[in-house]
Formats: structure tokens, sequence, C-alpha cells
DNA sequence: GTGCTTGTTGGCCA
DNA sequence: GTGGCCAACAAGCA
């Protein structure tokens, strides 16, 4: 399920592991999240290092060893971190596991769409710093956005506010999410926004990235058995993957199409197209 | 069996 | 070179 405020959840699921020592990794070789990665070295560098801190930016997480090593981690479409026992056997879809003498940390992701990197260097390695500004930073100001639209006036709006390069971490259902709360159809050409539209989408992209992470932070050490039970039912998101459902705003029935390639839900009493 | 699925990439074409 | 579209990747679920 990752998406921004996700990958911020699975991070945390890792934390009972900082500070401790890894005493031995055991990978899938050849698993296809290992692609790019040799999966020898992985296991031989990070053997015996302590896991040091963690972070994310947008659908990437980072955890920093000790020695100068960095592991990338994105889930893809099903990837999820878990902690385990010590002890912990590996399942079929486990691909990566740190044996702590506490806990396993453990790497599943059935589909292999995530992908897993190793650097080794003083400082995060260069993939990382070259991310996208967060869309909660400075700089993601409506000008960028505004700018962003305009270079790709010819995309349906729900197709650019997937590009990472400039929404970093907004995924298919905050994409959803987002039009519905700015009132826009899905399928508006991204060069046709009105100037107040293009406000109000900036707008609405930060207020759903913060009311989710909102959802996650602040709940201390507790870690959930899934996301989706903190988001509050007037969200949309709540009701777009039921059979039947309806707008929470207006009671209309959702309607739901492909757009951008993408399975897209929309309220078609608040989002029309002009 | 069919037809979906919260992501990304590379190839094709205008 | 840029922008837009689509198939491919893989496994599980209804």
């Amino acid at each position: 399920m990752p998406e921004l405020a996700e990958v911020e959840f699975y991070r945390k699921r890792w934390i009972p592991g900082l500070g401790r020592r890894i005493q031995a990794v055991k990978v899938h070789a050849g698993a296809r999240v290992f692609r790019g990665c040799n999966t020898d070295r992985l296991t031989r560098e990070l053997t015996g290092r302590i896991l040091l801190s963690s972070s994310t930016a947008a659908k990437q997480m980072l955890f920093r060893f000790s020695g100068g090593r960095w592991l990338g981690i994105h889930l893809g479409m099903s990837g999820e971190l878990r902690c385990e026992p010590a002890g912990y056997v590996p399942q079929k879809h486990d691909h990566l596991v740190f044996s702590q003498r506490e806990h396993s940390l453990v790497f599943e992701d059935p589909r292999m769409f995530g992908r897993i990197s190793l650097a080794a260097g003083s400082g995060p390695p260069a993939w990382w710093r070259r991310l996208a500004p967060p869309i909660l930073s400075e700089a993601f100001t409506v000008e960028a956005v505004a700018e962003f639209l305009r270079r790709r006036r010819g995309a349906p709006i729900k197709a650019v506010l997937l590009m990472q390069q400039r929404f970093p971490g907004i995924g298919n259902w905050m994409a959803d999410e987002i039009l519905w709360r700015a009132a826009l159809h899905p399928r508006c050409p991204a060069g046709s926004l009105t100037a107040v539209e293009t406000r109000t989408l900036w707008r609405e992209t930060r207020r759903v990235c913060r009311l989710a992470l909102a959802a996650i932070a602040g709940r201390g050490k507790v870690v959930p058995p899934a996301l989706n039970a903190w988001i509050p039912d007037n969200w949309l998101f709540k009701h777009r993957w039921e059979d039947g459902g309806r707008c929470p705003r207006t009671g209309v029935k959702l309607m739901r199409a492909q757009i951008g390639g993408r399975t897209t839900c929309w309220s078609p009493a608040r989002q029309k197209l002009r």
C-alpha cells in the first residue's frame, strides 16, 4: 500500500532494531527486488554492523548502518516491513531479513515491484540527495506547481499528480483524495486549470500529506495492524473501493474509470469536467 | 478460468 | 529533445 504516509508507517516497524547489531543477513538471492544490487556484497557488508537510524523521503526509505553503509528500500506495490521475534524463519516472500539478538527485521514483497539498494560513504547516496523537494517543504511552492502543470498541459491532471519529480510520495489513492477535495475532475487537462484552481490543488496536496502523516505520527511507538484504521470516515479513501460507494460529502454514487493508466475514483457531484 | 491491484520504467510515436 | 501513452514486471485475490 505504500504511499507517503504508509512508507513512514512501515519505517517505524523497524524502530525496535535501531542501535542494535545485525548478527546475520538472510536474502532471497536472485529475487527481483535486488535488481542492480549484489546480494553477496550486501550480506558481507551489513553483517556485524549496527543499524543506527532511518528516514523516509517520498516513497523511499533510507537506513544508516555503522561503517558508513546505507540501505535504500522502495516498497513498490506490495512491500512491507515487519519486526518479528529473534530466530524468525523467513517465509516465501521475505526477501531480506536482518537477524538481531532481540528481533528479526523483515522485508517482504510478494509482487516484487519493490527495490533494495546498498551504498557506502560518509553521507547519504546520490540518488537520495536528488529526490524532489518534499511537498511539505518551503520549496514546494504554488509557482513550481503552476510551472509543472504548464509543461504537462496536455496530460490529465490525475496522471500529473502521480509524477514523482514534482509530487514526491503521491500515489494513486492520495491523488484521488486531493482531486476530490479540490473539486477537480481527474480527466481535466493539467494546462486547463485557472490560477485559483492551481492554488487550491497546491493547498489540498499539502493538506492531504499533512493529514495522512498526522494520522500516523504523534501516536508514540504504537504500531497498529493497518494504517487504514486511522483514516477518518469523511475521507474519499474510506469509500473508494466499496461496491456502490458514495461520496462522503454529497452522498452521490462514486464513479470509477481508468485515467492515466490507473483506476481512478471520483465524485461526479463535486468534480465536473468543464 | 478472468480481471482486477496503493508503482516505476523503457519503448514508441507525435 | 520533450511530452504523452502503454505494456511489462509478478503474485494474490475475488
